[in-house]
DNA sequence: ACTTTAGTGTGAGACAACGCACAGACTTAA
DNA sequence: TTAAGTCTGTGCGTTGTCTCACACTAAAGT
């Protein structure tokens, strides 16, 4: 709400060297995230590559029936249309602003100019595509696995992690879009995070009181995935465009 | 079983231009992979791409109860180890042989050495990133809102697509760890669809004996999968390394 | 002040998948 | 031929989530 939201807050954007940085940034706009817009919807083409700041952004995939589940959450540590890189066009995802806030965007044209250098900004953002991936694959797994209440606690730090405060704005009702389930279903494993004194919440506001305790309700998927993130994205300042560390034990081909 | 696979095999390898493979084909090496072989484990590195030619493989995901999932499938479609051109050198899935057959692969250093030169296989790799994203994605939907029966159908048209005959060779137990549920679960979805007539098993052997039946039975993960990978590997043969095809409409920013 | 709307709580019945326990059928090895 | 092992079928009680229906409360609009 106060500062304007710099390039430099989205941590993809600041890993960039300063001759990059000065190449890209003029072409760099600010724009606004309105809380639940649409960034891209399904199977349309995109225009821009979407570097948030200060807004959470969430990967969905919508069914025939209209059902609807999140496949991945997006803030100041990632970006929005890898597609465009990738090759394809266009996703059958649509993206969703989860928390309003801000992002900068750049035009296609620029990112794929910047990419035929193939340097630093290719790099970048193929280690945040392997990112997504960890994330969107323990999506899967905990969808199969684990029970609505561990996966509310997983989604809760999901976004909190991309927040600068320590609460969120959504209903039970946008939630269980998110995670696939029903709006009861919320209800019921929201109050008993609230009973056990973890979050409050009232009307779309949720407050978490007490984040070690989520972190120990939630399932094993959240810090899989942080740990994962972490590695990945915990930027090695100097390396090659593909780096040739080739110094690592061997793994052999075994049947168990 | 008859002929020595070639290169060819793999569609990735097959769309390559000829001075491409040229130039990477003395480096590949034909390995037999055997059923249920691991070739990569998870969080170890990986010290070659794998282009399966006859062969599939799964990407599974397993837990910390030891459970499993199955993220998705790989064939001569595609090809294993995308994390080495990403930029991380392992991932937390582990990829486990779930049809015998063989598969070319080149080691690591190869593989940077040729995207160093950011020509045709960069475009390649990415393209099929971006239809790996979309198979993990709609995986975390099936998950999520579909019956196992839908399920088993989804999972025996992905593994009947990269073979080229009708029968397929996994136990109702395999099965089981790939879909993340119960044996007795799988073998009552089975029964349902032999009592049907769409397939016959026994004991490991299954047999599609009513393909489009088996289309239909299945939700619309598998078509919307089948779909987004044809449109995404349908390789354009000339292309720049990222193309600049900027003749596409407006997409606006709004909110529902 | 009143109504309307959005967000949340609750309860009854249905159903799918689960854990467990065990039985039958087929295959392989001794 | 017998024994051991693998694969598949079945039944039962439990749990989690779903559908459906409705009540309550706080905020927003007139």
């Amino acid at each position: 709400m106060s500062a304007k939201p710099q390039p430099q807050h989205n941590h993809l954007l600041a890993a960039l060297s300063s001759d990059v940085q000065g190449r890209l940034f003029p072409y760099l706009e600010l724009v606004p995230l309105p809380l639940h817009a649409l960034l891209y919807e399904s199977r349309r083409p995109m225009r821009h590559v979407y570097f948030p700041t200060d807004s959470i952004v969430s990967l969905q995939y919508l069914m025939e029936n209209g059902a609807s589940t999140a496949i991945s959450v997006v803030g100041n540590e990632g970006l929005l249309g890898i597609t465009l890189f990738l090759g394809g066009e266009s996703t059958p995802s649509r993206s969703l602003v989860q928390s309003a806030g801000y992002a900068y965007r750049l035009p296609r044209v620029r990112v794929k100019e910047e990419f035929n250098r193939h340097g630093q900004l290719l790099m970048l953002m193929l280690r945040y595509t392997q990112a997504l991936i960890t994330q969107i694959s323990q999506t899967a797994v905990c969808n199969r696995h684990h029970a609505i209440d561990q996966q509310l606690c997983r989604w809760l730090l999901l976004s909190m992690d991309r927040l600068s405060h320590n609460h969120l704005t959504m209903t039970q009702e946008f939630i269980s879009n998110m995670l696939g389930v029903r709006r009861e279903g919320v209800t019921q494993a929201a109050l008993k995070l609230q009973q056990l004194g973890v979050i409050s919440y009232s009307r779309g506001l949720i407050k978490v009181l007490d984040r070690p305790q989520l972190e120990t309700l939630s399932c094993e998927c959240y810090s899989v995935v942080k740990k994962e993130t972490d590695l990945l994205l915990n930027y090695l300042p100097q390396r090659s465009v593909i780096a040739n560390t080739d110094s690592i034990p061997t793994a052999t081909l075994r049947t168990p």
